[in-house]
DNA sequence: CGCGCAACCTGTCTGC
DNA sequence: TGCAGACAGGTTGCGC
């Protein structure tokens, strides 16, 4: 589920309802959330502090609170964030993490596999330092360029989908929007990126920022039952170009849409539309 | 340094 | 029906 457009999506819904509330009680259940850093230490950072922002970078959002202390937070696979308003009753299932507001509405972060992680940054220069120790260049800000894309591909034998899931050369791309931004370039999965030339490189990079800014447009792909920060379900999974749809005909071309396994991820594409790399 | 792969944890689905 | 095994949207650490 959570990749960029489904992080940006709860990002843009959380914001109105937490920007300027102050939190006043935070409950993790689940210690391996926040690991190593002990649950109480950061109930303890966030409680008592107002909301100044709700961010994102790649997948990860962060809670900007007063004091320049971040709550960082990553879904992974399965966490989700949802917001229950003031009067309003809600124990949902893997419930990890509870934050109350000051207005009595309430943030859940919940999580069945329990691989979603949060930390607290003290700093300006803390929180700087953790994203550019693991993230490239944000897919959807001015500086990915077709320029910037051929330096991060040069002399790299890494198959172009290894490349793209990658969060440090590009940030945000996951299983979903790779499998559908290669099939928009029609590249296939297995090429190795430092072999695509400038006017391909150029075909990704669109189809990346394309297929991103649909996914937002759609509020995002559920897949099982990822719900977006107000309960609903986004809808991108029903535009889908080939990501999960193995066995059914392409939409360009009607060649039946293959799976395969690349860079050790279940891998969607068109055989006619991608034609398999001249090794 | 670049790259592939197992591991992290839980639930669901498939095949025998 | 029961059960072992594979698989699932992500990231990290280890080995080659």
């Amino acid at each position: 589920m959570p990749e960029l457009p489904e992080v940006e999506t709860v990002r843009r819904q959380l914001g109105p309802h937490l920007t300027g509330r102050r939190i006043t009680r935070t409950t993790v259940s689940d210690p391996l959330w926040c690991s190593p850093a002990p649950a109480d230490q950061v109930e303890d950072a966030v409680t008592g502090r107002r909301i100044e922002s709700v961010d994102r970078r790649g997948k990860y959002l962060t809670f900007a609170l007063e004091d320049e202390i971040y709550l960082v937070m990553h879904l992974r696979m399965t966490g989700n964030l949802l917001f229950v308003p003031g009067g309003h009753e809600a124990e949902p299932r893997f419930l990890r993490v509870r934050f109350v507001l000051d207005d009595a509405g309430q943030v859940l972060f919940t999580d069945q596999r329990r691989f979603g992680t949060g930390v607290v940054l003290a700093g300006h220069d803390a929180l700087t330092d953790y994203f550019d120790a693991r993230l490239g260049v944000e897919p959807l800000g001015p500086e990915f360029t077709v320029d910037a894309l051929r330096a991060l591909a040069r002399g790299r034998r890494a198959p172009v989908k290894a490349f793209l899931l990658n969060q440090e050369r590009v940030a945000g791309v996951g299983n979903i929007y790779a499998d559908e931004a290669l099939f928009r370039a029609r590249i296939h999965p297995l090429k190795p990126v430092g072999t695509l030339r400038r006017p391909k490189l150029a075909a990704l990079r669109d189809a990346v920022v394309e297929s991103l800014r649909l996914g937002i447009d759609s509020k995002g792909a559920t897949i099982d039952d990822f719900r977006n920060a107000d309960g609903a379900y986004g809808s991108f999974q029903d535009r889908f170009l080939v990501h999960l749809r193995a066995g059914e005909p392409c939409t360009r071309c009607g060649t039946t849409i293959r799976k395969i396994r690349a860079a050790g991820r279940g891998t969607y594409f068109c055989p006619k539309c991608q034609p398999r790399p001249r090794v």
